[in-house]
DNA sequence: AATTACGTCAACCGCTACTAT
DNA sequence: GATAGTAGCGGTTGACGTAAT
């Protein structure tokens, strides 16, 4: 035979707390101090469950709790976190002075994590993800580097392979309304599985064309920035998106070392310490995390690219 | 001004590990 | 050792406020 029941649940109050009751509970931990949630409601004279008690006390009534917006260092923090702890709010929330794990689960769950997705990040693993490409704007432009096949089925492993092969389609028809019909297609279909080893594969079997090796992607990825042209509407967009099926952390992991070799900052810190782009006069740190991202996963060919000194 | 859609967050639910009987 | 309660955790819900139409 077990404890006997802590409460009779029947005759328990549900809903919103009350201010009377707030101030019955924190009278009560006051002048007792938390604990024994058992015995509690009783005897502070709530007719609330023991559970629901420490509930409101630990997300609601605590003194050291912080109220207000997450401040860019807190979220930064929560998402090298997360991406360590995973979902282990309270272990995330252990390292957040008063913050709850409550409070944070549900910032994640209506700021951070749409943000990331926006971003093209995975949630989940925290690893970009490649699966959509602009591939009308690249093909619009005629670049003569673009019609030629060869270059790219050389490029193939580099950009996603599944929207290559349909630029190859596209490339000898040359027709428009297919064109307009392969995106469409594209667009709309289950993104691809980048493998495990695909900047393994980048870095051993493409790249050596230009002696780069792992340790200087990058290089590779400022060879393109030196080529883009960010006010240029109609320059080709290599997007990166976020899908569920995403890279294992051995390979992201691979790539944030390899994106931070040359100036020995983390990935971590492309994204906790985003440079700003002011375009209107007024950053907010919500855009300068945006924007900063964005631009990380965002290449855009000038005309002047020349892609045989790419590839 | 009315209605609808969307975002936020406090509170609840259900599960697990641990503990008391 | 078996049983049942407790504490704590993460997922989910629904009420409420706000923005969009």
């Amino acid at each position: 035979m077990g404890r006997s029941p802590c409460c009779d649940k029947n005759a328990l109050k549900k809903g919103p707390w009350t201010p009377e009751e707030d101030a019955k509970l924190t009278h009560h931990i006051q002048m007792h101090g938390p604990g024994n949630w058992r015995s509690l409601p009783k005897i502070a004279g709530l007719e609330r469950c023991g559970k629901s008690c420490r509930l409101r006390w630990t997300n609601y009534l605590r003194p050291d709790i912080k109220r207000g917006r997450f401040s860019f260092e807190e979220e930064e923090t929560i998402i090298q976190l997360h991406s360590v702890l995973g979902n282990k709010w309270s272990a995330i929330a252990a390292r957040l002075p008063g913050r709850t794990d409550n409070e944070i689960k549900n910032y994640w769950n209506t700021h951070i994590r749409k943000r990331l997705l926006k971003m093209g990040i995975d949630p989940v693993t925290h690893a970009p993800r490649l699966d959509l490409l602009d591939l009308s704007s690249i093909l619009m432009n005629n670049s003569p580097h673009l019609n030629n096949l060869s270059n790219l089925i050389r490029l193939q492993t580099l950009l996603n392979p599944d929207a290559l092969r349909v630029a190859l389609t596209l490339l000898s028809s040359q027709n428009e309304n297919q064109l307009l019909n392969y995106q469409h297609q594209f667009q709309n279909q289950a993104p691809p599985v980048i493998q495990p080893n695909h900047f393994d594969n980048i870095i051993t079997q493409q790249i050596p064309l230009n002696n780069l090796t792992s340790s200087s992607l990058h290089n590779h990825y400022q060879s393109l920035q030196g080529h883009v042209c960010p006010t240029n509407p109609t320059a080709g967009q290599v997007l990166f998106h976020d899908n569920y099926t995403g890279m294992n952390s051995t390979t992201s992991d691979q790539t944030k070392q390899s994106l931070s070799s040359e100036n020995n900052s983390s990935f971590d810190s492309v994204i906790s310490t985003p440079q700003p782009c002011n375009i209107s006069g007024i950053t907010t740190a919500e855009d300068e995390r945006e924007s900063f991202c964005n631009d990380l996963f965002k290449f855009e060919f000038s005309e002047s690219f020349d892609f045989d000194d790419f590839v």
